[in-house]
DNA sequence: CGTCACTTTGACCACTTGGTCAAATCAAGA
DNA sequence: TCTTGATTTGACCAAGTGGTCAAAGTGACG
């Protein structure tokens, strides 16, 4: 029986996970303060702690929204589609999301980082579970002549590692390449990559 | 008229940095605390105090040591070696770095996660000037037809992603391949990938 | 063995941190 | 308007933080 939530706690817990998710995402969660988010939301610390019980709390609640989105793309992979064309879609829409939430991306990076102490049993479970099913499609596919054989695995690792690191090493890419903007290079980049890689 | 270390010196000093890398890898500058690293190297924390003046030392040696060495593998890249050659070695140079000092690999991309606040002037100057050369190298070659037609800067970026996501995401990989190695398929992977990437 | 520079430490300090609480303020429906 | 529950805050606390310091301990060399 729980209330429905008014118009000034809709308002500030997003203002709370938007802050939250700004400090984190740069600082990891040890090296975050509640000061710190407190300040990015506009409030203070004892009215940021009326909403959630604690910062674990906050940084769990990112945590989760993340997983909730994160792993979409990989489960839209297709069996049924057209090999090449579904790989590609897939790391497309992986770059995607680094270029339109690279802070989530970023998120994720520090938790991992970190050794993942909240979500390795997930990453073990549920992460695993779906790659090794992507995995055996995309194997299946090889097989049977449509693309090259290469490792699976570690196919779906450099989609990964390709698109992520244009989020997480922003700063760094950004700072080769001065005023030009990453993205549409990347696209095109990734794109003649996956086409050739997967070519029988 | 410095005077050369002591025997107890050289243990000790190396025994912090070491403790700091483990440290500093996993939780970044702001998450790191003094004790944890004083722990780690089996010292009390004026001891430490005794050895660097301050947390922010530690941390700047270990920023020196790491990007002492850090482009050497891409500083290494020969105009006038054989293209594929040179860039699959550059590549597999990488994926060493990755695997037998991914502590480093952490460090760096710590500190690029939080905003590069104590390298960003050198990815700006040294960092973007060797990447230019690079990429101008590998431009020649693909106008003299002995490479494709790839955006260098992309190239080097995905060989950055490629390689550093195994020491950086390494959790999460081997969460993935359960007991599997790594950095075999890995180092096959990868020299395919480049392969089929840079044939003309 | 004595000495002196090097090393180590316990006690301490000011500041930050995550979190609490009672009291004050505010908003909306009766 | 009045009431009541939702919201906000200043003051506070215990623990953790980076860092200091004087004093004690130790090692190497004459």
């Amino acid at each position: 029986m729980t209330k429905p939530p008014t118009r000034i706690q809709q308002r500030n817990q997003a203002a709370i996970l938007t802050a939250g998710l700004d400090v984190f995402s740069q600082f990891g969660f040890r090296g975050s303060t509640l000061d710190q988010i407190a300040e990015a939301a506009g409030l203070s610390k004892p009215n940021l702690l009326y909403y959630f019980p604690s910062k674990e709390a906050i940084h769990e609640v990112l945590l989760e929204q993340l997983l909730e989105t994160w792993l979409d793309p990989l489960r839209a992979l297709d069996r049924d589609g057209e090999p090449v064309a579904e790989v590609l879609a897939y790391a497309q829409r992986k770059l995607a999301l680094s270029r339109d939430y690279p802070r989530e991306s970023r998120l994720f990076a520090n938790e991992i980082l970190q050794g993942a102490p909240r979500i390795l049993d997930i990453l073990r479970t549920d992460l695993r579970r779906m790659v090794d099913e992507k995995a055996a499609i995309i194997d299946a596919w090889a097989k049977a002549g449509k693309i090259a054989d290469v490792d699976p695995h570690h196919l779906i690792f450099s989609i990964w590692a390709l698109t992520q690191h244009y989020a997480d090493f922003d700063v760094q890419v950004r700072a080769v390449l001065g005023d030009r903007e990453p993205y549409d290079g990347a696209t095109v980049f990734i794109e003649t990559l996956i086409t050739k890689v997967l070519r029988p």
